[in-house]
DNA sequence: AATTAATAGTTGACAAATCAACTATTTTCC
DNA sequence: GGAAAATAGTTGATTTGTCAACTATTAATT
């Protein structure tokens, strides 16, 4: 074999945060505010906890993008009153404002890639990387 | 679909990251510094510019993984006679030795995922990916 | 009930990568 | 041959993420 699952994986990677920072520049969104903000749309008041197990980021991470769009009025954080040591992440009118504009940029790398790939392939490489993904979380710890 | 590509793509390089810096840590190696690593094994006397498409990196990034290799020890940068802007990449015999450490490591995360998915998928995932990457190459400018 | 464990989040130090602006060479082409 | 353009590498600012050590709060154990 030429090349390595590792560096293809990597390359994929880094043309996505490229393709998502070029475009969602002009909104003042990063690439790793998209996750969360994307995470939000499918479900309000997750807690940061949460966040970070749906995009298996460090919990430092988390907090970090969190207080990044807070600042920028696109979330706000409320403390759960059943558990204070959570905190519970809501959009706000402006952050629900922008899923028109961040949703079709995030697909529209998908798609870029499902037209490279061509749809079988595409629609066959998400199955793979899925069933490797439900493998890695039943993992015992490294 | 639950999921989307982006985000598997992510975590899976997040993955392999966590994995190598872990393994690597005893010999001073970081993730980064494998890729170049990786290639010089194939091949020395690169130049920074090939070792940046090689890898689809910066070339600002190259120049810091590369210095750092350096400090270490482990590589050294030569003026190329011919073109005195190019940088010619060479392992020390430093460098040279720590190959039958550092490629195990990066086999073994492989085989990590290989037994993972299982070997027809795991091949079936690393054709496609290739299939996806060749197509990016050939793309004109986004 | 009090101590201990575990969980959620924060902070500081560092690693990995981008972009943009810069220097130094080499190529092009008039 | 000399000006302009292209190429290779560097540097500074910023983003994205890890790890480890910390604070608060809650849950478990005795």
């Amino acid at each position: 074999m030429n090349t390595s699952l590792g560096r293809l994986i990597a390359i994929l990677h880094r043309n996505k945060q490229m393709y998502l920072n070029a475009r969602l520049k002009a909104y003042g969104i990063t690439s790793a505010e998209v996750g969360i903000l994307m995470s939000l749309y499918r479900e309000e008041g997750r807690t940061q906890e949460e966040l970070s197990q749906w995009l298996h980021i460090d919990k430092a991470a988390t907090t970090r993008t969190v207080h990044a769009l807070e600042e920028k009025g696109i979330i706000i954080r409320k403390h759960d009153d059943r558990d204070r040591r959570c905190n519970r992440i809501y959009l706000t009118e402006r952050g629900k404002a922008l899923e028109s504009s961040v949703v079709p940029v995030v697909r529209g790398w998908s798609e870029h890639i499902s037209k490279l790939a061509g749809e079988d392939t595409y629609n066959r490489l998400c199955s793979d990387l899925e069933s490797i993904f439900t493998a890695l979380k039943e993992e015992p710890a490294q």
